[in-house]
DNA sequence: GTCTATAGTAAGATAGAC
DNA sequence: GTCTATCTTACTATAGAC
């Protein structure tokens, strides 16, 4: 077995178990005996179990983001002189997770979507450094939507990825879950929301998108 | 400290760290060391962790759940010898939920709803246990929409209640979730999204609902 | 790069004095 | 009921042979 399979066979069971028990319940020893791999080479290869996370998430991420730059920069180049429209952008976001994603199972999209917001503080690390990019480059929307200030669109812009991480969680049982969507009827949907989102008026944004449902609980 | 003291303290401090770390992350020394406690009176007094999880969980939902029997009581009772209307039975679910919990603190309500979802199989217990008598009560609901079978009435109930939860998960940063909301106007939007699923027609309900933000993922 | 063996830590649980 | 002290277990991480 070579060094990259090695890597490869932690990564992939590290992400499934990770995505069915939780980062903590999930033992590097479960992980490496399922990949049948020796402990210790998780430290060799990653240094320590967060840094396994962050490698499982920015195999995952990471093509995303990339293609996200990609999309945003041709959409930037075809609309010059002009800036692209709103609409034009949030594509450039949501298309990629879309289509890469689509392919995946989503027990593992719901179960890592969930470690990112269970593990608050500790995930924001990953969060932030994963998304620092594409976070920098979608700037552009500041300049699309003047009339909101940058503070609105940097929470305007963390909802939406809020929104698509909460999406994951499905609740209640398997079967009550349909699954499969058509990608570009999924997107159209996401984008409609997104969209609704961000050209909502500043300010007073109680009872709006997702908020729809207000905050309710554990009963 | 009188023994009931100690009990409450416990239950109090542990809800508010399962709440704010999971329940893995919240130790019993935390728990105790925040509660000027002794570490063993949590086994003492509830037996396990997890035992002291199902108690907490308990404190919170079970008298909700006891109201929500009294009132379709009330509902059946008043509306005899016809049945109660389907949003009247939905309201006698939803209303103690919005008007018991008002008060606490959100954190507190996400953070539990959380831990619902985060250890499944191993909440399913205290779920069940929990929803046990409420969920045969409302089996009115078969009556009331003959023309969906049980299993589909099992599926939207179950929606009902993972909507609810679900919908506690708020993302992105704190000061983007605008807080208080009348509860009367919390209430008749939760109702209105929960009566569409209810009545919608039997099988393919794909777009719909919270379903209406596709699953996505981890970007 | 891979392995064995183990150090070091933190956790849940409990026995037994008071 | 409460406390101290301890048992047992599981984990991450690492040192060092190969």
């Amino acid at each position: 077995m070579t060094a990259r399979d090695t890597r490869e066979r932690i990564l992939d069971h590290a992400e499934r178990l990770f995505a069915e028990q939780g980062f903590d319940r999930a033992s590097l020893r479960s992980i490496t005996d399922a990949a049948e791999v020796n402990l210790a080479a998780v430290n060799y290869h990653f240094g320590s179990k967060a840094d396994l996370l962050g490698a499982v998430l920015e195999r995952r991420i990471g093509p995303i983001n990339a293609e996200r730059i990609r999309l945003l920069d041709q959409a930037a180049e075809e609309a010059k002189p002009e800036l692209p429209r709103l609409r034009t952008v949030l594509e450039c976001f949501l298309r990629p997770a879309v289509e890469m994603l689509g392919d995946v199972d989503p027990t593992i999209l719901m179960g890592l979507g969930r470690i990112l917001h269970e593990r608050g503080e500790e995930a924001r690390g990953h969060f932030d450094r994963l998304f620092a990019n594409v976070a920098e480059r979608f700037l552009i929307l500041a300049r699309i939507c003047p009339e909101l200030a940058p503070e609105e669109i940097h929470a305007r812009f963390h909802f939406m990825i809020g929104a698509m991480l909460h999406s994951t969680v499905q609740v209640g049982p398997a079967k009550a879950r349909p699954r499969p969507v058509d990608p570009e009827l999924r997107l159209a949907q996401l984008l409609a929301f997104v969209e609704a989102d961000f050209i909502a008026p500043p300010a007073k944004r109680e009872s709006k998108g997702i908020e729809l449902q207000p905050e309710e609980s554990s009963s």
